[in-house]
DNA sequence: ACGCAACAATTCCGCAAGCAAGTATTCTCG
DNA sequence: CGAGAATACTTGCTTGCGGAATTGTTGCGT
């Protein structure tokens, strides 16, 4: 009896630790790409919309909110931001008119490009800790981690 | 030569992965955690900050910005919040008049213990995918990580 | 055909968080 | 000692995001 109040704990503890370094990790990560990211003059909603606009054919404002996990007003108002800085351009759906695709324009791919470099060295920089081993292994539990998360989501709005 | 790029290229991807899913994992985490901790009244950031309120001297609220990130200008008003639904109080600091001291107050320890039991039903819930082994790893490699973007930014900001 | 639910995007409102400036206090060191 | 730098907190302003309501469009059931 005593055994399983002992698991229990640590169980418990590790739960929690592992809370807390998420929360960390995160809150760390944000930091440095908000600082990576100035230089370019966007924000890290507007690189993240941008780094989803990889297609010459654009992609839905729904499907970005969908993706981002973000508000769909929270998309309309990201893609305002970026139109205005002339990175991207809302074209009309074709096959229905409620619908607009967001594509880069010229200088928005060029803008992409460049931070996605800089960006990447940064992240190369700041995970520099980690052993190509220790990171598959970190990014397979990783992995799971989202799974169950994605699920309790849909066990929760979904029904 | 080819084997370099390869690896390089290999390298890459897996660290952008691993920025998309820690991306995603905190989206999912947080979204759950508003939803626990709406129940009980209080949002993720005043929850965070209750978590810190475990002793009886109280914390300074200068410590507060420092291990939550945050600006002493949020905490000061998260703080404002606490203390309006009567779950904190400030304390002057004896010996030091600038500073003052944030403790729970009988209700706060109160709704704090509630919510930590609550919100760690949920995690367990929501993380019930990793086995014992598996989250162990991951905290050992979390570590790993959170270290290392903790020197990036003191070497970004401190010097 | 047509009415109605579902969906795409936007607008409006409110809250959360950062930055910069301001006040009060303490520390430093010449 | 005492002037200036540093520190602790607060307040005003700006921006970012979510939620509810709105407008226009599509699709489904009958």
């Amino acid at each position: 009896m005593s055994l399983t109040v002992v698991v229990e704990v640590v169980t418990q503890e590790s739960i929690q630790e592992q809370y807390r370094l998420l929360q960390d990790i995160f809150v760390l990560l944000d930091d440095g790409d908000r600082n990576d990211l100035a230089e370019f003059g966007i924000t890290t909603s507007q690189f993240r919309v941008l780094m989803l606009l990889n297609t010459v054919q654009g992609i839905r404002l729904a499907t970005l909110a969908d993706r981002l996990l973000l508000a769909r007003s929270t998309i309309t108002r990201i893609v305002d931001q970026l139109e205005q800085d002339r990175l991207t351009k809302r074209l009309d759906d074709p096959a229905d008119r409620r619908a607009q695709h967001v594509v880069l324009t010229e200088l928005g791919a060029q803008l992409r490009q460049q931070a996605q470099v800089a960006h990447l060295r940064s992240l190369e920089r700041r995970l520099s800790t980690l052993a190509p081993g220790e990171m598959n292994t970190l990014n397979d539990l990783l992995r799971k981690l989202r799974h169950s998360l994605g699920q309790d989501l849909s066990a929760r709005t979904g029904r």
